[in-house]
RNA sequence: UGGGAUAUCGCCAAGUCGGUAAGGCACAGGACUUUGACUCCUGCAUUCGCUGGUUCGAGUCCAGCUAUCCCAG
């Protein structure tokens, strides 16, 4: 990106600030962005709460530079919350961080960005952004610190999207963007990272979904993989694939959530091994170094956050759907979480696992 | 009521020729983590149904009692 003019989304933690650190230093024309999400919100731990966003303005005054304050609450509310208690009624299991990507960071601020006269924007994401000439793309690419690399979570972002974007910390260690805070005399140098869902500060998803719909889940039954009732659940939305703790259940081995049946109201439970699955399918997919994928496509792919990518081979189904098959059976592979796929360093692209 | 069997942490369950209570589940706390999970670490029976006895020493041997289960009618 050629332009000079970069707003840069300041959530107040370290990354971002660094972030827009390094933007001034590049001789960027530098404003800060920060979007209230959740508004009101007096809790420390509640990113974009008003101890964050005191943050962010500290690091702005100390760089000298503007800070436009962006009230998202209702888009927040509509764009993921809402998603994201959908989904959990759907009997799926949701990842609000990369709706928040989605439909807020990379649209509604990168809007809000550019009606401001600014050339584009900048994020604390370690992931890089790179023009492939031949192909005529904007790439999205792995951080060079793999151990921080986030371009997982940003899968759905567009040609558009990425042709506005700068990730100025995709090149750096975490270690080295901590000690660019100390040597700046940021006050949030050594901030715990960010973790739990942002708007459910205690961790109790569940619970923050009863009360915002106002209604509780029935109850039903525990059963395996032939219908065997093996006890009484506390509703559907408490439990994901994959999870162990927390049934309330004691057998002779540990048993997992295999998978949830929204007919029947009911959560099949078995032990581990009933958890591995080679072939899933995707939906709602974007697809970043290819306009379509042609037959089957050698990829590697990863279905969580925090999974090293496993090779699989892709094959598109429709515009919408990808079919995905793991060389190696995967645990726990989950519907609606996203599954990103690779090649090498590069993000092919991604979608909502079916 | 005869005959047989078993009684070890909330649950399941090891405990050899008596030697000073494995493990799993569940639960609690912590680590990891821009999601949910997973994973990892730590904690979790001075006590083995009860009462006595033998022994330097018993969950492990003996006796009685209690409870439960099974088979007989």
């Amino acid at each position: 990106m050629n332009q000079k003019k970069i707003a840069v989304g300041m959530s107040g933690g370290v990354d971002s600030s660094v972030c827009a650190v390094l933007l001034k230093e590049a001789g960027y024309d530098v404003a800060g962005i920060t979007m209230l999400l959740h508004g009101g919100c007096e809790d420390e731990k509640v990113c974009g709460s008003s101890s964050d966003i005191e943050d962010a303005k500290a690091v702005a005054d100390r760089l000298e530079i503007p800070l436009y304050i962006c009230d998202q609450t209702k888009n927040f509310e509509a764009q993921v919350i809402e998603r994201f208690a959908k989904s959990y009624e759907l009997a799926q299991t949701p990842n609000p961080c990369i709706l928040c990507n989605r439909y807020l960071k990379f649209d509604a601020m990168l809007t809000e960005a550019l009606s401001l006269g600014m050339d584009g924007i900048a994020t604390g994401h370690y992931a890089r952004v790179e023009y492939d000439k031949t192909a005529g793309r904007y790439l999205l690419k792995k951080a060079i610190d793999e151990t921080k690399d986030q371009s997982y979570v940003l899968y759905s972002l567009t040609q558009h999207q990425l042709s506005h974007t700068l990730f100025p910390l995709g090149r750096l260690e975490k270690a080295d963007v901590r000690k660019i805070a100390e040597e700046k005399e940021l006050k949030n140098a050594h901030k715990k990272e960010s973790q739990d869902i942002c708007f459910v500060p205690d961790g109790d998803y569940a619970e923050f979904i009863r009360r915002y719909r106002g209604i509780s889940f029935p109850e039903g039954n525990f059963v395996d993989k032939d219908g065997n009732i093996l006890g009484t659940h506390k509703g559907i939305i408490h439990y994901t694939v994959g999870q162990r703790k927390g049934l309330g259940l004691s057998f002779s081995c540990p048993m997992y959530v295999i998978s949830k049946n929204l007919e029947t109201n009911t959560v099949v439970l078995g032990p581990i091994d009933e958890l591995y699955q080679s072939t899933f399918r995707a939906t709602d997919i974007n697809l970043i170094s290819l306009d379509k994928i042609e037959g089957e496509l050698q990829v590697s792919a990863k279905i969580r956050y925090n999974q090293k990518e496993q090779p699989a081979t892709v094959r598109q189904i429709d515009k919408n759907t990808i079919e995905v098959t793991f060389l190696e059976p995967q645990k726990a592979i989950t519907k609606g979480q996203a599954v990103v796929l690779y090649d090498g360093d590069t993000v092919v692209g991604g979608g909502t696992i079916l």
